[in-house]
DNA sequence: CAAATTTTTTTGACAAATCAAAAAATAAAG
DNA sequence: CTTTATTTTTTGATTTGTCAAAAAAATTTG
């Protein structure tokens, strides 16, 4: 049986949460997951028993979940679906990058594998979305890039945005209106703990101090590396 | 509140039902409702009376249903948002028009206000999707044309095909197969009641044989009219 | 480590959408 | 104008996904 939307969000948090982990826990805790998904935590219970039943996760009660092989690749292909529609909305539809997110988060429950197959080879099977996440391919395979965010880069260097983790609306205009878009050069100034911030040079050479939090949303690579 | 895509279902099927109604009749039936959504007809009449408290039908027990205004409007915008999809899937994603119904359905409840208008723009605003279905505007007014069949059409005279009712992917391959696509010209041959059959003569000058039933799907109008 | 706090699970309830089968109303036939 | 057949409605159940609040387990704190 196809899975329902329900369940293809309840696999995407899983998977999008694993990822997040920090590498000595292996389980998501049930109530980050709850959060995630906005619903009580009496509710993400329910629901991953019935997964853990489907087989599509393993289930420690009290400890948390964590996908199988199958909840990982039906979730990679959700994720695939949603990254691939974004790309598409932004590239062929004159959309914002902005806004897309919201978007695909509807189409990605509603599109045929024959359509995205159509959006993909039109699209010139792409690798990252206009966020700079990693499109999985067909198998459910998804590349993993080991990128530095600004409060582990080095200062004083070439850098270019890749990636940003983070869909909020607002944010996201902010970093367009300051040139922090993946794709755009930058360069990180100063980095103060104390005053928990980080400034840094756009390509236009104007400085921008960020906090923290939002510091570390933002992933870069060396420039011509 | 926000229609779920079940709601906006059945108000479609019974706006498409309407429209399909001998003149003297105005309700649509239960069991007719009940078939074209392939639900038992139990589950219509119990839908049927969550629709009416919500003001979107009027329902008359034993007799029928019917939309109301608001009903009728909501009804013309899913209508408006699957043939402008279904017109999309053919212009921009290259799909075949004989396979974007499907596709269609599906989407239909997932694409946003903004993304259809934006799809709108980019088609030219159209006026008729791949199988000559009028797409109401985004007020919900349609346009009615009055064609005619291919059993009500005049006899040896040059035809347009210009609309096409019937969803079904055998039939609309066939018609594709024999040149017998809405935009084509054809010509009536004969109609033989007894035979139960019409033959038109497609633009190559072959002859093509109909049943009845098939020929009333094909809606026509007189060449350069 | 016992008390307080947090997290998770359980329980009972509910809304949406459906079905099968019984009951009622309507329509058709003799 | 009864009887038969058809259509529609009712009734009782089921599935999926959800919440609120009580209970239980785990964790943190003094």
């Amino acid at each position: 049986m196809l899975p329902s939307s329900t369940v293809e969000n309840y696999l995407k948090s899983i998977y999008v949460a694993q990822l997040g982990l920090d590498d000595d826990q292996e389980l998501v805790p049930m109530g980050q997951l709850a959060s995630s998904l906005d619903v009580t935590p009496g509710t993400a219970t329910t629901m991953v028993k019935a997964l853990s039943d489907s087989g599509l996760v393993d289930y420690a009660p009290y400890a948390g979940v964590r996908l199988t092989d199958a909840g990982a690749k039906l979730a990679a292909l959700v994720l695939r679906r949603h990254r691939l529609i974004e790309l598409f909305l932004v590239q062929m539809m004159g959309m914002s990058w902005t806004e897309v997110h919201d978007e695909a988060e509807n189409l990605e429950h509603a599109v045929s594998d024959r359509l995205i197959e159509r959006i993909d080879e039109l699209l010139g099977r792409p690798s990252v979305d206009p966020h700079g996440d990693p499109i999985p391919d067909s198998m459910g395979a998804i590349s993993r890039h080991d990128y530095q965010n600004l409060l582990t880069c080095p200062l004083q260097e070439p850098l270019n945005v890749t990636r940003v983790i983070d869909q909020d609306v607002k944010f996201l205009q902010f970093l367009e209106a300051q040139n922090l878009k993946p794709g755009q050069s930058i360069r990180v100034e100063t980095r103060d703990a104390i005053a928990d911030s980080v400034t840094v040079i756009n390509a236009e050479d104007r400085q921008i101090t960020l906090g923290t939090a939002a510091a570390s949303k933002l992933l870069v690579e060396p420039k011509r590396p």
